[in-house]
DNA sequence: ATAATATAGTTGCCTCGTCAACTAAAAGGT
DNA sequence: ACCTTTTAGTTGACGAGGCAACTATATTAT
């Protein structure tokens, strides 16, 4: 009933103006929809969290800049996560012996534990996501995706 | 020197794992910041805002309903966004005669001059995002988009 | 050794987006 | 007419994410 209707209201304004964007926008929330609950229900994190445990349990130890570094995601953010996660007995901090400003990060038992059940789960859906997909898809997908963030980022000039 | 480090830390998880969901994530925190920049340097609206103005402006006359029904965003959303439109003098809402449950949205003068100055603005940008692509880039991408969009929301059993 | 600068991490503030509860009006069924 | 169910829109609560100020420690330059 609602795409009928788009058809009548945006006389082809929605396609030239807003596809990209917008589109990339509705892929977004419905991609991360998913992993949030399949996470949510199978080891009650979030995908943040799962972000960073993933890298942690990848790396073994690994301190919150790197984390950062790795994972792109906000300074904030990630102190936040970590110490909800530390809250949750999922990861321990210890201090560095060489730097007093870091903490060095890992799993503790319970955190080994949700990344290796949560880690072929994630990995299934990814799976499952690409099957979808062809070969050639893919490669395209991945090269437009590169393409149209870096047209994203120049191009301010009014 | 972040990117030499990722490769290092991450296993192959990253590649693996987040690939998709990271990447749309990433690329459509960008095209987002992109067009906030744009709306906000040549007409200081946000990017809903301007969605909402154009499906109005397109349109002539839009309810609150149709114009969620168009956009896809939240009631929520919508409704607060409409308010702060009409505070700032871009839209006026009249009631409708044959249902007192709606208001009928359309653009004051301003609203029209922000339309007018912002439409073409945001059609060079779709313009030059398209200009990094191939036609078969855009095409490939379109499907992908959709494939990827109907399997994210299938497959949340287990 | 000391002063200036850089880095690690924390915190507060703000906006965006989602969800659910709520009010009011309309439509449908009896 | 009356009761139930839909629909329009508002509001509150909450988590995500971005941004900037701040503290504490390390590094660099003099």
């Amino acid at each position: 009933m609602t795409k009928q209707r788009d058809g009548e209201l945006d006389g082809g304004l929605r396609q030239l103006n807003q596809f990209l964007t917008y589109r990339v926008s509705r892929l977004h929330a419905k991609l991360n929809a998913q992993a949030s609950r399949i996470l949510n229900k199978s080891v009650g994190i979030t995908l943040n969290q799962w972000r960073m445990i993933a890298f942690i349990g990848g790396a073994g130890k690994l301190t919150a800049s790197e984390l950062i570094a790795a994972t792109a995601m906000d300074k904030g953010l990630v102190s936040r996560n970590v110490k909800s996660l530390i809250a949750s007995g999922l990861v321990i901090s210890s201090p560095s012996e060489r730097d007093n400003r870091v903490q060095v990060l890992s799993l503790t038992p319970r955190g080994k534990h949700v990344f290796e059940v949560a880690l072929p789960r994630m990995q299934r859906r990814q799976d499952d996501l690409q099957l979808a997909l062809s070969a050639d898809e893919i490669a395209t997908f991945r090269s437009v995706v590169d393409k149209l963030e870096r047209a994203a980022e120049k191009m301010d000039e009014i």
